[in-house]
DNA sequence: GGCAAGATGATAGACGTCTTTCAAAAAAAG
DNA sequence: CTTTTTTTGAAAGACGTCTATCATCTTGCC
């Protein structure tokens, strides 16, 4: 504590001008003399002034209100992102910002404009959606900002819509990420990769496919890639056509599935007769699914894109826009490689866990989310 | 902005109290009879009353001031820890913490104790160290934390220190990841393992030759482990020790090495014949030269420790045991696996890089410290 | 010299919390 | 019932910034 830094105040004493020459500077409202603005700047300089963001923001008494829509269903990656978003909503709070959390049925761009008038018209000041390549969301997005409000492309980018950022992994990136990790697996020998995907029409699914053919074929001649499975993130559809590939030819040395519908992928390798050689098998995104199958073996790594850390960027991002800074897009997030020993602990983060957290842990504790994730399939 | 969130008044108001007797519960000053303190409970959580962080902070213009003590010298892993920590400094001038780093001689326990006893008399709240096994400073450890000083071990823990919390990886579970790679990466087939660590006396390298054993020996029967090489982290000790060991046998397939010392490994594998295969190599933390070997296709694999999440989860530590909350450890760190494809873009992040960042653009900015790194051997 | 436009100064209230002080009321003890 | 103790209320100043208003002082210009 004492050691006080220079305010505003020490600033405008030490140009010799007023505070509110100072003001005026540090805040642009213009009408300044350029030498004062001068003398400001080199005072500011010589003090090392830093502005206090606790006495802006009171000042200002300025809440953010922030929007997420967020697909629901059975897909354990979203549930996984609400939970995530809601741990955070708590903890914003405090810093008096408002996430508003919405559900909407995905892939449904109707119901998801509905829901952007909607937010629109309560009035907010930014809202991250998952994006979809549909053109009347596009528009709706083109008018949201329009009307000044700040959107952000979560995890999938909208390909044609003027969005201010896409928050989330490139996914081509975690695709070459996989093709070298299962060209290593291979330890120079031959092999075929089967690749299983939801559907080609989905961005992130073809970039992913994409990525891990290009390091594939680069990098390792020896392996082949087999026709493509195509499931829909559906795990009878991804069981139903894996299971005779599986049963007519053994030559598959791995598998790479960029979506959903694992859970049928993961009953085909338990069934495998115990003589037949497991293939290598990644897989993206920690959820309790694919995090119990690399405990006990049944696969081998699992490309995660992180969820917290996008949702950390995407609220600062949106921070940053309401504020009209530039968009703060920080770091690329990259995919990170998990295997059994590096898989981290459940849950992420318990945001509630201080019982004796102070003043505050009267109130202020709105429902301790439940965040038991029932579904079986992703 | 608008619809603005309850205050303390609210919640007097609510409970039907006065502001004075709320103020008396939320912040534990006793002497507020059970009926009351009930009351205000319920009036916080009627209207989810949340304490404003930034009205707090200002009235209580409170600064903390912290200090990071790290090794100097040519080690490039300890020069990115402070220019993280020197970039962090900066952003957190705005939230009035006040971060001091000092540079110190690597595993001088003496002068470590000196600057802590400098650092004491000056008045701090918290200090991060990088911990050693040593008596003198467990001692000073708890002497200052006698005194009310927060102390973190960073990076690597004191093993006998009374100090608040330890802030870093779990050097075994590093290990342990480095030996499924490895073991994943054979494919199959056998081979020989080379470990290379600075000194078995430093825990943390010992810990990841053993966390690596264990994995490669419980899941990998068929790879043998060569004989450790032990470098004392210097490229010449390193190299001088290998080179005889690639040129009388060919059979070592992959190569590990905890510490640093890794110019030397590098010269060596890339004066390796032609014909002959390259083994796997893994090696630790990202630094330029390790960066560039992954790049040019030299190594396999790094494991990194990110220590810009250590540094923003030491911070966060110090800041609740100042706050006299449960020292906030969050989640463990764990470590992350990089190739070439998901190696992260160069130097983390860039703490000035908007120009025109609004008001604080002027000021503030004190030397942007340039951050090239120039040694040549971690 | 007089006038307009531009630049500057002085000042005050607001934001929400913390802290302290003093008086008043209520409850417990005698 | 009085006395003591406990509990409550009222109020005011501080933290540093933002915003606004109004008066004054400098310029340049005709």
């Amino acid at each position: 504590m004492q050691g006080r830094l220079p305010t505003l105040s020490d600033v405008a004493r030490r140009a010799g001008v007023s505070y509110a020459t100072v003001d005026r500077v540090v805040n642009d409202r213009g009408g300044v003399a350029d030498k004062s603005v001068k003398r400001v700047r080199e005072a500011i300089d010589e003090l090392g002034y830093v502005r206090n963001v606790a006495a802006a923001n009171l000042s200002q008494s300025r809440t953010y209100r922030f929007a997420a829509i967020i697909p629901t269903g059975t897909n354990q990656f979203f549930q996984q992102l609400r939970a995530i978003l809601e741990a955070e909503r708590i903890r914003l709070l405090a810093d008096r910002i408002n996430l508003r959390i919405e559900g909407i049925a995905a892939f449904d761009g109707e119901a998801l404009c509905e829901r952007l008038d909607m937010l629109a018209r309560t009035g907010i000041d930014g809202v991250a959606l998952v994006g979809t390549d549909d053109d009347i969301v596009a528009r709706k997005i083109a008018e949201l900002r329009a009307a000044g409000i700040a959107v952000l492309t979560l995890v999938s980018d909208a390909p044609n819509a003027p969005r201010d950022a896409y928050i989330g992994i490139d996914n081509r990136v975690a695709g070459q990420t996989a093709g070298r990790l299962i060209g290593l697996c291979h330890g120079g020998s031959g092999g075929r990769v089967l690749p299983i995907v939801g559907a080609l029409s989905a961005p992130d699914h073809a970039e992913r496919l994409e990525g891990m053919r290009e390091t594939v074929t680069a990098l390792y001649p020896d392996l082949a890639i087999a026709p493509v499975i195509i499931g829909r993130d559906e795990h009878e559809i991804v069981e139903s056509k894996l299971r005779p590939i599986f049963e007519n030819s053994h030559d598959i040395t791995a598998v790479y599935s960029v979506g959903g519908g694992n859970a049928g992928l993961l009953r085909v390798l338990r069934a495998l007769p115990a003589g037949q050689n497991r293939p290598i098998v990644v897989l993206h995104d920690i959820v309790p699914q694919s995090r119990e199958a690399l405990e006990n073996g049944v696969i081998d790594a699992i490309i995660d894109q992180r969820p917290e850390v996008e949702i950390a960027n995407a609220l600062n991002c949106l921070r940053s826009i309401a504020d009209r800074r530039p968009p703060d897009v920080a770091d690329p997030i990259l995919p990170a490689v998990y295997f059994k020993e590096n898989l981290p602990p459940p849950q992420g983060r318990e945001t509630d866990a201080h019982p004796a957290d102070a003043p505050s842990s009267d109130g202020a504790r709105p429902a301790s989310k439940s965040r038991v994730l029932k579904e079986i399939d992703q």
